[in-house]
DNA sequence: CGTAAATTTGATACGTTTCAACCCTCGTGG
DNA sequence: CCACGAGGGTTGAAACGTATCAAATTTACG
């Protein structure tokens, strides 16, 4: 039988280190993999509701009772928390394979209102029926455990972006996140559809929409992104190595690359 | 024997909403009972490594390899995240019954340094036994994914104030949020110690040291704070609804306490 | 095709950072 | 005992970056 020490420590925890990687899985990048293998688990072992959304559809909502947690089948989506003053700020965008509602746990309602920008299919799942299957397969609790610790993690890395970067750089590090995300899935970055508005986006990294605007004119002036002809939502990045540079350089105002 | 479903159902969800509390309780809250018989338990069952830390020690280590999580038992810990060219920001502050390390989870190796900024404890807990001790206690598992949960949503709430509010309001923020954590641990909120520099309040709070104290400085002239006799790092707040208030006047610039 | 929404761009106002000076406290060593 | 220096804190003035306000333009969509 498995135990919990045989799962945590023969695993691939250092990515790229040993053994090579066969071709075809290499077009395939391991996280990809492993999104698909877990989507397939929970499909074949918890039976989830599974619902097509279409942007601006909501998948719960702030203070309702806490039910489900979903996972993202396809689609994105964008996780928007409010005050009791009325600020609200969208605080994570979620993509295939990301958890919705991890956020009801703590006390039972949930935390935040989980939106979709686009045409997408989330599966819910009962949260008690997926803890019974946790206790049952530990693989499954390693697994949930290893989602939930990025959630933690990806809120973290928005918070020293938030607090590190000046708009331009903020700008330049969503879309390098953005690019992170589909590479991670399989999908190629050197041309992104932005399917939230400028305000959204503005919203999202803490700035107005005409700052998004100005950021992104910057950056097409500077070279690092491209307006594709079917409009300013898709974006081209011929290199995302020189865009990720340009980040760094506007940490540093004596840089060779001012952004900002 | 208890199972997941009558764990998750009746519980204290409804926080304040049933049975009235009995006067004793009512002196030590709801969550400071939580945090206590949380530790007592941990205690009992896993023999934590207890380690006696000073304001500078480091917990752990961006990169270690992740081993264990780690429980405060008393004292606090700002946890820092740094990036590849060098930024660094300090991501969460925690105190007696929050965790360290749950970052680690995903890949193996921490993702940040805890650094205690003050005299404390942390009590060290194998990852692999906690998981163990989670296969076989189901209300050990519901409370640690409560406290995962805690962690996210508490993330999402600082975004929230970097994102929406103004250097003044996010010190004042800062402070309530302090407060509360304080309530929360059965201790008088009417009078903290902040036990950072202003350099690292600003850090947290991505802004630079002359602003806390500009903000700080502000918010004793409008009379929502106060600084003690004993120095500029012990802080009372005479109302903390006050306190509360002067954050949602920030929001709107056409509010009769302008805060900015 | 026409209207509403989204985006870009410019000019100005505002808030925060930066740079600088000064103060205070505390621990050390003459 | 006091002089001294280091670290932290406060405050001011100027520079900088972003928000705000206001067009003009483009795009989306019924």
């Amino acid at each position: 039988m498995l135990t919990i020490d045989t799962l945590l420590s023969p695993r691939c925890h250092a990515a790229g280190a040993g053994m090579p990687v066969p071709p075809l899985a290499a077009a395939l990048p391991a996280a990809s993999q492993r999104i698909g293998r877990m989507l397939q688990r929970l499909s074949e072992g918890l039976a989830p509701k599974r619902s097509l959304v279409h942007a601006g559809d909501t998948v719960y909502s702030a203070g309702t009772p806490f039910i489900h947690v979903y996972v993202v089948n396809s689609g994105t989506f964008k996780v928007v928390n409010a005050s009791a003053d009325g600020r609200c700020q969208v605080v994570d965008l979620q993509f295939r394979g990301d958890w919705l509602g991890f956020d009801g746990i703590a006390d039972g309602r949930y935390a935040s209102d989980a939106v979709a920008t686009d045409t997408g299919e989330v599966w819910a799942l009962r949260y008690d029926e997926l803890l019974q299957a946790c206790m049952d397969d530990a693989e499954m609790l390693l697994d949930l455990h290893r989602d939930m610790s990025r959630a933690i993690t990806r809120g973290r890395g928005a918070l020293l972006s938030r607090g590190t970067l000046r708009a331009n750089a903020r700008v330049a590090d969503f879309l390098c996140d953005w690019a992170a995300a589909l590479a991670g899935r399989g999908q190629r970055t050197d041309q992104i559809r932005l399917r939230m508005t400028r305000a959204e986006i503005g919203n999202y990294l803490g700035m107005t929409l005409e700052s998004v605007s100005r950021a992104l004119s910057y950056l097409v002036c500077i070279g690092v992104i491209r307006f594709t002809e079917r409009g300013r939502r898709d974006i081209e990045i011929p290199d995302l190595q020189a865009l990720g540079s340009c980040i760094h350089a506007a940490g540093r105002p004596d840089d060779p690359l001012p952004l900002a």
